[in-house]
DNA sequence: TGAACATATGCCAATATAACCAAATGTTGT
DNA sequence: ACAACATTTGGTTATATTGGCATATGTTCA
């Protein structure tokens, strides 16, 4: 049974995941692994709007996974808990794990 | 820089993220780690229309996270790549972190 | 063959997300 | 105080996601 202890603590999780379920936010969180960046190295690095990279940052914000650090004019951000790549190996498994199936079909 | 191939490969691994990225999906898949389940047990344990959790189901079979058997009438779904779970003690850390802050503030 | 069952699919309405532009806020140096 | 700069916020529109209902598909058993 799916209880409410369970969903209340799914939705939390989720909504981690879910920040990071987005490339844009995740490229960045990636980057963020060599240190911390300001959000005009990124409005440099990104092919988007400064306001929609500093809305993509926000979200990772509020999902605990960075945080900042106001210097002089510009914000700072890196990771909190760094752990959040480590998954990224599996979730590069399944990937690779479909290619490989997608492959075997065209055989 | 964002190069054209690392957008190629955030987004297959947001998708990833993003099938995961739901209460209901998310406990599912945690559901898969203790081994198979029909679509209807699922059914019985979740607080949703059946076709909902069908679904929901389809999502993650879509991401490459688990994978189906149909015997008989039913059909079982089951975790692919289990490592997905693992990740899961991180994101709890995620959260157990932003707790302890807002606690903090309280005080 | 036909009834009963398990699951999937199509359609639709409600809601959430994403992106851009313009405007607001906050900081530094003059 | 003012200009220049870095970042955030608000408004708007386009698009995607979600969930339920009704319907279709496929399987078993009589």
């Amino acid at each position: 049974m799916m209880t409410k202890k369970d969903k209340l603590m799914c939705e939390a999780k989720a909504k981690v995941l879910k920040a990071l379920a987005h490339p844009t936010r995740l490229w960045m969180a990636e980057q963020l692994a060599d240190g911390e960046r300001c959000v005009c190295e990124f409005a440099n690095m990104v092919d988007a709007d400064f306001s929609t990279i500093s809305k993509h940052l926000t979200v990772l914000k509020q999902a605990g996974i960075v945080e900042y650090d106001k210097r002089g004019k510009q914000v700072f951000y890196r990771l909190k808990v760094p752990c959040v790549l480590k998954f990224m190996s599996c979730v590069e498994a399944v990937i690779k794990s479909e290619v490989k199936e997608q492959a075997a079909l065209i055989e």
